[in-house]
DNA sequence: CCATGTGAATTAATTCACAGCT
DNA sequence: AGCTGTGAATTAATTCACATGG
């Protein structure tokens, strides 16, 4: 067995992406550290331990440190994580610390129900906008949003600060939409469509994909039924 | 068209995994290419190569290539993958050659929206039922479901053979409700709430958290403002 | 003791390079 | 020529092991 050698490093003033790259794994799991230690704050804890951590999101310790170490140097050993500390810091990775103005383009029915989601207030989203190109639906309110025509989207865009779009279009207008929204300077699409959208550099696509998630607990079911192994979640 | 492979074929019986396991990224690519060849069938295109495929999708053909391979050969050298027969692999491997009935568990706006949503039709999942606690809302019909009462879960579930929900409700009553419907048998829970969910072996979990994605689109715009990466779709 | 942070080892995923078929 | 399938090499991600602080 061999002598490890110390590192012997003193520390960072503060947040300090240490070594390793973002790493695209990693951020999903930020938002799930996030989200969990948000509900720990409501309750009045103060610390939290990489293990507990894990355990409430079927993962590691040592997986959960990986994942915040390379942001910075936050936790201390003995204590944990600080619970206030924590919340602050993932949102300031994730961008969240500031409200992200978005605007829902296609006023269906999946738009609608996103205009009317309750889960986006205190999270650093707020729908700002609707936008479709039925004039039947122009002018009616939705969760609070006026909808208004396409024609106005570049204005409004502009006007309002709106940064990321959420895209509920029809998929054959999908890409049109997508190029307009990208000529209209928004940097981020959530793309609901069933279609790969294509986007100059600069702009960000995450795609949701309603049947592709169906799709993946379909395989995972029919898997489960000849062999055995856990689930995702 | 539509000739199935006739004679001459000295490969095992029929989608048999080579060697790799499964992995569970690979899974969320056959999603992809299932959707994209889909639409090329639409259009009558007979045959696509791994390089086509992969160019639509922004992956390597290298990539498509191994992910397709390892649930056996299809795809002829020299010519690529049969549209017609490759649906009907990806259909059958992610086992939506026959259609699952999807229960909507909690009606809220996006439960509404997804039992009204029409992206599912000939894709293997029909909503087949609709439940929700609130005695306004039974009764009531969204998109041809009429929506019940929670007390009438185990029994629907089990006469409409229903093995996969959605779950829609409110965060405090999410584990409840996931436990009610594994106790009636569901295989398969899609969880659009934000809560980890805690299930027996053998119930699968695909999480669906829309803050998650945005916070993934966030973190993506802040980091393209100080260097420049593309995007992820 | 418990807990973090991190180099080193391990395992998974992707890409390379090429044999072989059309 | 073009294209698939796959071992080998490379790169990314996870886990192990342990030094160090509370």
């Amino acid at each position: 067995m061999s002598l490890a050698m110390s590192s012997k490093q003193s520390r960072q003033p503060t947040g300090s992406p240490r070594r390793t790259p973002p790493a695209s794994l990693t951020v999903k799991r930020l938002s799930l550290y996030l989200r969990y230690v948000e509900t720990l704050a409501e309750k009045g804890r103060s610390t939290v331990s990489s293990r507990q951590l894990g355990k409430a999101l079927g993962l590691t310790d040592t997986q959960v440190r990986k994942d915040l170490s390379c942001f910075g140097q936050f936790g201390r050993p003995g204590v944990g994580y600080h619970v206030g500390d924590l919340v602050g810091r993932l949102r300031a990775i994730l961008g969240t610390d500031k409200v992200w103005n978005v605007a829902v383009v296609g006023v269906g029915s999946l738009g609608r129900a996103l205009l009317r989601y309750k889960g986006f207030v205190g999270k650093g989203f707020r729908p700002a906008a609707a936008f479709d190109s039925a004039a039947g639906k122009v002018g009616k309110k939705f969760g609070g949003v006026v909808v208004q025509p396409m024609s106005e989207l570049a204005g409004a865009v502009k006007k309002s600060r709106i940064r990321l779009a959420v895209l509920t279009v029809p998929a054959k207008a999908a890409q049109d939409v997508a190029d307009r929204l990208c000529r209209a300077g928004i940097r981020g699409i959530l793309n609901f469509v069933p279609v790969t959208l294509t986007v100059p550099a600069g702009v960000a696509v995450v795609p949701v994909d309603l049947v592709v998630q169906l799709e993946q607990l379909s395989y995972l079911v029919n898997a489960s039924g000849k062999k055995g192994p856990g689930s995702g979640d």
